[in-house]
Order: C-alpha cells, then structure tokens, then sequence
DNA sequence: GTCTATAGATGGATAGAC
DNA sequence: GTCTATCCATCTATAGAC
C-alpha cells in the first residue's frame, strides 16, 4: 500500500496543525499520515494498520486519540473544510468591502473558487489537503455524508451575494447555477485531470493553477450570466 | 443494510438485461440487485451477500458467474456507460446530420448533457443505472478507475466536434471547457441535490428534469462561448 | 449450475502490561 | 500515553456434495 514511509522528522502536511505538545505531536502525526493515505488511495483502500506504519506511532493510537477510524476522517474533514471555508468567508468579505457590500457576480465566484484551486497549486501539503477534502466528499462514511448533506452555512452568505448582485433573476436560477459551479469545482480529482490529460494529448497542464483559475472564473461568470 | 428485498417476480431495473436462458436470468437477478444497492448505498458497504439475498439466489453464484464483487461492479459498469455513450453518439450524429456535419455548440452540448439527465427523469430503473454510474466513477475498485483515466473515446469526437464549432478558440481552451461541462455533469449526485434543496429551502425541484436540462445546457453554452 | 459450509484473509478495536 | 498481542466481526472466495 505505502511505498514510501518517512521516517522520522519533520511530517509532510503537518505545518497546519502544529503540535503543542507531546500528545499532540502523536495526533499531529496520524492526522497528517493518515490524510495523505486517503488523499492518494482513497478511504477504503487504507487501513488502520497504515496510517499507524506510516506515522511512525503504535496501532493503537488511531483509537485511543481518535475513537475510530471513521471518527479520524471526519475530524480531518471538518477541520479541512473549516480552514478551506474560513479563506472563502474572508475573500467574500473583502470584496463586499470593495464594493459597498454588493459585489458583482465574478468577485463571489472568485471567492468561492480561488481558495480550492489555490490549495490545489501550492504546497505538496495543501495540494493532499485539497484531494483529501475532495474525496472524502464522495467516498466518506455516514458522519461526512450527513454534513454534506445538511451543513450549507458556509455555502448560504454565497447565495445571498448572489442574490444580491442579481436580483433580477429567480432566486431557483441563482441556487441551480451556484449548484452548476461546486460542480466545476468538485470535479478538479487527479483522476479527471488525468484523463484530460489523454485526451487532449498533453494539451492541458493543470499545474498552471493561475491559467486554470482564469479559465474557470471565466466560464463560470459567463454561465452565471447567461 | 437491505429493508426491502424483493419477493420472486420481475426484478425492477432487468429491463435493459432481458434473460435469454435459465443461466442468464440469475445473471440478470444479480446484476440488478447490485446496481440497485450500489447506487443507493455505496460500493463499499454493499456486500456479496448483500447482493444475493436481494437478487434471491445463491451466495456461491457472484463469484461462479462473474468471478469476483470487483468484476461484477467493472461489467455493470461497462455495460451502462457503452449504453450511455451510444445515446450521445446518437445524438452527436444527428446533430451533424442537420448542419452539414458542423453543428453549434449547443446542440453538442445537448448530446453530451441530455442522456445522463434524461437517465436521471425517466423510470426508476434509469434513475438507478445513472446513479449507479455517477457513484461507480468516485467509489469504483482499480480497474473502473483505470478505464476512467484512459478511456477517452467517447469524449473524442465530442471534442472534435467543438473544436470544429469553435476553431476561433485555442484546443486547449475547449479541452478545458469540456472538462468543466462535465464536472457539471458528474455533480448530479442524490447528496448534491438533497444539499441544495436544503439550501434553498425547497426551491430547487430536479424531478423537473426538462427545467433542469434547459438551464444545464444555458449555462454550459454560455460558459463555453464566454 | 445450485447450494451449504467453511476456508482464509483482513482489519477495526481493545485488554493489559509497562 | 505507549505498545504488544489478540480478540472478534466481517467479508470475499472456494471446495465439495447434490
């Protein structure tokens, strides 16, 4: 499963949660082993067993800090998605600021789609942080499925920006195109982008994030506005 | 996990696998049972057993007709996206019939979208083998997501096709926008939906199908003409 | 080709010594 | 709090009688 285990010293992905102390550098640890395993392989190909090899700490330590295996994943997703919809909340606000709080549709499409991509094209840490936040969506346990299922407050200071810049519209139409949007940005998997890759014979280069962006904010406003 | 396994009788959704003999109607059972509990609850918490107390027939028989749970859900698979694809070919081909073989992009967006959403409206049967599709993409074992990132030839001649319509723009700005219609696509999900009912208090209704599938392909058509 | 019984492997969780 | 050893449930896959 693990082809590479670090051994010891500084953890890949840990710069997010710093340890305080020598308890949390344990929790620290599998957090950070434990989000690149899924991020990669996906939630059911891995196991308590390596996340815990993988870390460098016992078998046991998944439970005894976590409760359950499940519990783990869906405390890395909260906090995740936390830190992600904390960097979208403030880019909205700002452009609220920028203009007299009714910012026009592409500034609040940007702010819901930059972060991600950002994390996307940054470090290896928040590139893993981001595919990580992505397939837990689809292939989490119960616990995240109910989250994504009924928590939208991060999702609803969106709607009502854009209910606001275009008042004009039937609000069904706004939430169906916000809907339309999250789909573009769900969509952005390693294993997508590689298939992109096949088809359009090297064409693409997705780690152009700054093109990437362009290119999706641009679409993106232009479908909004149809 | 199953509330409901069906007493003897037709089997919901065998309509597309019509039985030829005896040893194809188990077959027939079995793959009807498994796409039903794959696309309502997930591949990984679906089991063999599972499956064969829903179809009604023997434990013993996934394995004897198909080889193993990972080859079972690889020829669902095959079988509904070959059947998909064959409908947007369909339609891509008809669409070149009416306009001297270039046809605008939006009546090729319409190929690629309307299949999948139409999928999703009609009967319950096409409700599941879409679902079944859309989760199979995310949850599949190696050997779905292997064909996923190399398999392009459906999506072939749909870029061929935009790229025809659209010669103003740079290929790899349409092999992008392609990307994008299809995240659009891929996020039609039972969660998705249930997550923007929720934000938009009731508004959003996807059984409306035709509403749905008019402002898909508006908001695709003008994103890629954007 | 069906079915029962079970092998064989995996993996989550925990007890208990340190 | 750590670690080893291990329990125990679960599941896929198969052997072998019918």
């Amino acid at each position: 499963m693990t082809d590479a285990p670090p051994p010891s010293g500084p953890i890949e992905g840990l710069e997010d949660f710093p340890p305080e102390s020598d308890d949390a550098a344990t929790k620290a640890a599998v957090i950070a082993a434990a989000e690149r395993l899924f991020a990669i392989n996906g939630f059911r190909n891995v196991s308590v067993r390596d996340i815990t090899a993988e870390a460098g700490v016992n078998l046991a330590s998944v439970n005894y800090h976590f409760g359950s295996k499940d519990a783990l994943l869906f405390e890395i997703f909260r906090r995740r998605t936390a830190e992600l919809n904390r960097e979208r909340a403030r880019m909205l606000h700002e452009a609220e600021g920028r203009h007299d709080g009714r910012p026009p549709v592409r500034e609040i499409l940007a702010a819901l789609i930059e972060p991600p991509l950002r994390w996307s094209g940054r470090s290896p840490a928040r590139r893993i942080a981001m595919q990580f936040i992505i397939r837990a969506r689809s292939e989490g346990a119960e616990a995240v499925r109910e989250v994504l299922r009924t928590d939208v407050s991060h999702l609803r200071r969106f709607a009502d920006a854009l209910i606001l810049a275009r008042p004009d519209l039937p609000r069904e139409e706004i939430y169906w195109r916000l809907h339309f949007v999250l789909g573009m940005i769900h969509n952005n998997r390693f294993a997508e982008f590689d298939r992109l890759h096949v088809l359009s014979e090297g064409l693409t280069r997705e780690s152009d994030v700054e093109a990437l962006l362009r290119r999706m904010i641009d679409f993106a406003e232009a479908g909004f506005n149809a």
